[in-house]
DNA sequence: GCAGCAGGCACATGGCAACA
DNA sequence: TGTTGCCATGTGCCTGCTGC
């Protein structure tokens, strides 16, 4: 594996490809089918090794397979079998990077036969010149077959399915494909890999830019050549998601933005709900011009003793002051206005609105008024009807714990919290904590001991990243089953 | 307030092209 | 002809924006 790591950070020039060729008699890879094998090392451009073998298949060679490759079965009647050939194979290929036409094909031949003599496969990662051909030659030739690209670059050597042939012709097509990636400032191993999920040579040229970014969450910003921010976005994985903008992007403005592009800017973030607040700040303060999302948007809060709404900038004082009487934020205006009507159909038995609270005894108010429904319904042997109820209630208690659950992390106290303590992770419950790979709930674990509680925890999480409010979005059947379970959790300790 | 559309992101899938 | 893997495209789920 590290062997592999150094590999990619190793300049071309340095490096040993192994450009190998099978050809085998039509069957599969799951039984000695390989007719002949071939190889050569070359480094600094210069041929340094050959090898070069006949094998003797299992079954005989087709006449459709001779006329391919000229290969006749009286000339492996007497080649060795690949015991004796596959271990000498195997050890010229070590320490070299495997090349080759759809390399990949080759290969399954030849590490099927590794297996069945009880050897290891080869575990080298290979480059493959028909990807490379298909991303630096796009436009250029009609297919790419490697006959059709050794024609096209002049080369000395033809393929002609023979398996020395193919990989002297296969050497060259390396050679210029090489040449061409170096164009495009293409100097390193892992340059080529990166550029084997490009779709055009222009595109390839600033891909580079994303070099230096790391597989992990985060936002990054596009930059013009005045270094203005063009976009700020946010993804799971950095380097993937920025690299899918040169490969798979079809949207209309994207072009334009690459074409505009010249640095690439990024900021890890231990969580993927801390990189979306750090998003938001940034199309915020930056108002890049290609980012629609976000720009001029303000959340909404709900001042729950004066049952009113509040738009951020004036919420700010309150958050500092009296962040309990607070409930939010809300992405719209109409998202806070309904969830206001939720809480406000919450009336005890005096008809009093009940205000939602961190004090738990709010809960047991709530509780008390379904379950004295519960009771008279039952009394009347209205048992469908106490069901209904018995759910609408396990359903309310998850909604209510859920909203403020979303509001011990996404008030702007908590996340600047969060980003204050990211580097002090507390490992509570990990193996959950693993799988969840968030950070997010920490602090709200912390004060808890219950694991069932930190489950919910987590589905609160789920709810958010899906995006959906708890108050308004709950109607949602994907999610019943967890609120059901969760639910009866609530009822119990509430009980 | 609502409907329709577009944006954003992650993931799934079917067709194509290469090989022998 | 069969197999395989890549990649363009589609899908799903949510959002915000705009016009009525």
């Amino acid at each position: 594996m590290q062997l592999e790591l150094d590999y990619e950070l190793t300049q071309l020039s340095q490096l040993t490809f192994c450009v190998l060729d099978v050809e085998t008699n039509g069957s599969g890879p799951e039984e000695p089918s390989i007719t002949e094998i071939a190889a050569v090392k070359v480094r600094y451009g210069h041929l340094e090794d050959r090898f070069h073998t006949l094998m003797r298949p299992k079954n005989a060679i087709p006449p459709r397979i001779v006329a391919l490759t000229g290969i006749q079965n009286h000339m492996v009647e007497e080649a060795p079998l690949e015991n004796e050939v596959i271990p000498q194979f195997a050890e010229f290929v070590r320490g070299t990077v495997p090349v080759g036409h759809n390399v990949k094909f080759d290969l399954r031949y030849i590490n099927a036969a590794c297996v069945r003599i009880g050897m290891e496969p080869l575990t080298a990662t290979p480059l493959d010149t028909l990807t490379l051909s298909r991303r630096l030659l796009l436009g250029e030739v009609h297919d790419f077959r490697l006959g059709t690209l050794s024609q096209y670059i002049s080369a000395r050597y033809r393929p002609s399915h023979r398996a020395m042939d193919d990989v002297l012709a296969t050497v060259e097509l390396l050679h210029a494909l090489i040449e061409r990636a170096g164009q495009l400032g293409a100097t390193h191993l892992e340059d080529l890999r990166t550029i084997t999920t490009l779709n055009s040579g222009q595109l390839a040229k600033k891909t580079t830019l994303s070099k230096t970014l790391p597989h992990k969450s985060g936002v990054y910003l596009f930059l013009d050549q005045e270094s203005k921010p063009l976009y700020v976005g946010k993804a799971t994985d950095l380097k993937t998601r920025v690299r899918s903008y040169f490969s798979s992007e079809q949207r209309r403005k994207i072009p334009v933005l690459l074409h505009q592009l010249s640095r690439i800017d990024y900021s890890v973030t231990p969580t993927l709900i801390e990189a979306e607040a750090l998003e938001r700040r940034l199309i915020q303060g930056l108002a890049p011009r290609f980012n629609h999302q976000h720009k001029n948007q303000e959340l909404w809060w709900i001042d729950t003793r004066h049952r009113s709404l509040l738009p951020s900038s004036a919420a700010k004082d309150h958050l500092l002051a009296r962040p309990n009487h607070l409930l939010g934020p809300f992405l719209s205006k109409f998202s806070a206005h309904s969830a206001l009507r939720a809480i406000e159909s919450l009336k005890d038995s005096a008809g009093e609105v009940l205000l939602v609270d961190r004090d738990p005894e709010v809960y047991q108010r709530i509780y008390h008024i379904f379950h004295n429904k519960m009771v008279s319904m039952s009394n009347e042997k209205e048992f469908e009807k106490a069901a209904v109820t018995r759910d609408d209630a396990k359903r309310l208690l998850m909604k209510l714990s859920v909203t403020l659950l979303a509001r011990e992390i996404r008030d702007r106290e908590a996340l600047q919290l969060l980003e204050s303590q990211s580097h002090q992770r507390v490992t509570i419950q990990e193996g959950l904590l693993d799988i969840q790979g968030d950070s997010c709930w920490y602090q709200w674990a912390n004060r808890s001991t219950d694991t069932e509680l930190f489950e919910s925890a987590l589905v609160a999480n789920r709810v958010l990243r899906g995006g959906l409010n708890p108050l308004t979005h709950l109607s949602d059947l994907s999610l019943a089953s967890e609120i059901h379970r969760l639910g009866e959790l609530f009822v119990a300790r509430l009980s």
